[in-house]
RNA sequence: GGGGGCGUAGCUCAAUUGGUUAGAGCGCUGCCCUGUCACGGCAGAGGUUACGGGUUCGAGCCCCGCCGCUCCCGCCA
């Protein structure tokens, strides 16, 4: 080994020794005579002295032409501070080494941005980050982000063995399977015109080992889909992928919740309790207008179909005798919302179909209002009974179809609480979790412009058994055994019970979603024909991973939680990928470029 | 595909809203400094204001286009 001592490893025990460290100059301070050098690695710093009076002049020097971030190695005695000049912020600061030889093992250039300082380093664009990500990764709070997510993917690993688990491989290179997101295509040199997909999950293949009887399965995949991007999803991003057989939801929610519980433990040292509470999908939209509710605040939507059904405020009652319904949210404390506030939510309720948005300040004793002429005693009574309005509150309406009316009062609770947040007069505990499964998703879900059935999850999912008869009948009534685990308003992951009848998956590949059946065939007539071969009951899950370690590092873009993201648009700042394919690779592959080169 | 924000020295940001020679901190270079730890002091170098047009007596600032980064909508079975 070319050190004897990591760089947070000395100690006033080892005083008197003789250390070597390597590692990279994090500063430097030469002060004329002697010259401190903060030598740092992964593990910390350690601050190595110069000094000339017993030094070899050549040492002296090359530790005088240092930069920052040069790597080094250094050897000398470990010694104590003198009185007064220990370091109270680093674990090392009550020794140094009192250096005798220094070999510079890499001289750095000087560097395109600043590391040694965490706020500094913090604020520097993205862009320069990404382009240098070797420097960004260096910076100690990216190799904390780096270092949890692999104690957390180990923690799985070894979660998972102990209940029995086999991690299974299974292809990237797959075959396209035009349902759901766009996929990457690669081209087949061996047969022009054919390529391979990659996979946006290995969903078929997992169920694929259920029929085989690995009984159950789990890998750490990663999944691969060709859409535009956000904070929270990269073009290519990992899964904590997950398949059992023979089970219920009930014993898919425990294992999950084992996991989630050890995770916690062991990146954070927390304690979460299970089972997790369980909401309806038709609860969490009643309440909180989203299927991923973040219940760490209140501020919870309330029904007043009933009250403005025959009310003059036409707007309402029109929409009540519709079939649609009305419903109102209390903003606490957001009566001094400002114009702009006001028409930001207006602007978000326009985007979701609402004609505008109704509202009450409540200011100076005074229900101020456009619409408030039209209210009686009897609604005003029942406004501030079920919403408890008091002096300083925003109260938010919004009529029509049901699930729409929801939605638009799901986003604005959740821009009043940012707005709540950014005035102080809401405070999220950093620490607190809220985890819930949503269950009873609806089956299906429609597609008005093209007129048919779509599966609200995809179409393996199992409905639930007592719904089947309704599957031609009242497609829209059907419950699947969808599952989909949140923690304070993230999608942390979802999944279902499968199909594992045959003739039940037919049904719904050519019946309810309207696939013809030899596109059934030919897409999916391996699983159908897997099936009949004898296919166990079987359920499983995909969390997303790198939600998973944002959510538990802190931060709220999954770009700091992977080693080499791309930007927004897809390409890697320091590759600089995708390239331009070549001549030569296009006459392989038997392809021809259509649009003119960009150079 | 659509909407918003940003782009000025190596980095982070100013530039009195269109007016003289575009500034500061950090970094960099040189000199000084023997207990610093964001060391300190003195001096200096460093700019196609992303890029291309336009308006104007005059543009970092206004207009059009374009590129890049970012946030959101659509999209993500």
């Amino acid at each position: 080994m070319k050190r004897t001592h990591h760089c947070n490893q000395l100690r006033p025990e080892h005083l008197g020794q003789t250390a070597t460290l390597c590692g990279w100059v994090h500063s430097r301070r030469d002060l004329g005579g002697v010259i401190f050098v903060d030598i740092r690695d992964r593990e910390g710093r350690t601050q190595a002295v110069f000094d000339p009076s017993d030094l070899p002049p050549e040492v002296f020097h090359r530790a005088e032409a240092l930069r920052a971030e040069s790597v080094v190695r250094v050897t000398g005695s470990v010694r104590r501070r003198p009185d007064g000049t220990d370091n109270p912020k680093i674990p090392t600061g009550t020794v140094e080494v009192m250096a005798s030889e220094l070999e510079v093992l890499n001289l750095a250039d000087p560097l395109p941005f600043q590391i040694d300082e965490p706020e500094a380093a913090a604020r520097v664009n993205e862009e320069m980050r990404l382009k240098h990500r070797y420097l960004d990764l260096r910076r100690p709070e990216m190799l904390r982000n780096l270092r949890l997510r692999s104690r957390v993917a180990a923690t799985t690993r070894t979660y998972f063995d102990e209940q029995g688990f086999l991690e299974v491989e299974t292809p990237i290179l797959f075959k396209s399977t035009p349902e759901g997101a766009r996929e990457f295509l690669v081209p087949n040199r061996r047969e022009p015109g054919t390529a391979y997909a990659l996979p946006q999950s290995p969903q078929q293949f997992k169920q694929i080992l259920m029929v085989a009887g690995v009984e159950r399965y789990y890998q750490i995949a990663r999944c691969f889909r060709d859409e535009d991007q956000r904070a929270d999803r990269q073009l290519e991003f990992t899964q904590i992928d997950v398949e059992m057989s023979f089970i219920d939801r009930e014993d898919l929610y425990a294992t999950i919740e084992g996991l989630l519980q050890r995770v916690w433990k062991v990146a954070l040292d927390r304690d979460i309790p299970t089972p997790f509470p369980r909401l309806r999908f038709a609860d969490a939209l009643n309440r909180f207008g989203i299927d991923k509710p973040d219940t760490r605040f209140g501020m919870e939507l309330a029904d007043f179909t009933e009250e403005f059904r025959s009310s003059p405020f036409k707007v309402f009652s029109g929409a009540v005798a519709a079939g649609g319904v009305v419903k109102a949210l209390n903003a606490k404390g957001l009566a001094c919302a400002t114009q702009g506030q006001l028409q930001a939510m207006t602007d978000l309720a326009t985007s979701f179909g609402a004609k505008g948005l109704a509202f009450i300040k409540v200011e100076n004793r005074e229900w101020k209002s456009p619409i408030v002429k039209f209210f009686g005693e009897t609604e005003k009574a029942a406004l501030t009974e079920k919403l408890g309005i008091e002096e300083g509150d925003l109260v938010l309406f919004a009529a029509g179809e049901w699930l729409t009316a929801c939605e638009i009062l799901g986003k604005i609770r959740l821009y009043a609480a940012d707005v709540l947040k950014a005035q102080g007069k809401l405070v999220l505990d950093p620490g607190r979790f809220d985890f819930l499964w949503v269950v009873d998703f609806p089956l299906l879900s429609f597609d008005r412009e093209q007129n048919r059935w779509y599966s609200s999850h995809h179409p393996f999912t199992a409905p639930v058994a007592e719904d089947i008869p309704m599957l031609r009948t009242d497609p829209k009534r059907v419950r699947g055994q969808h599952y989909d685990v949140v923690v304070n308003g993230v999608e942390l992951g979802g999944g279902s019970i499968r199909i594992h009848q045959p003739d039940v998956q037919k049904t719904i590949f050519e019946e309810v979603l309207q696939i013809p059946p030899e596109t059934a065939q030919a897409r999916f007539g391996y699983m159908l024909e897997a099936f009949r071969y004898g296919a166990p009951p079987h359920g499983g899950i995909a969390l997303g991973f790198d939600r998973l370690i944002a959510i538990l590092c802190g931060t709220p873009s999954i770009r700091d939680v992977i080693a080499f993201p791309k930007t927004a648009k897809g390409t890697c700042l320091m590759t600089e990928s995708p390239g331009l394919m070549e001549p030569k690779q296009l006459r392989e592959l038997g392809l021809e470029l259509k649009g003119a080169r960009k150079d």
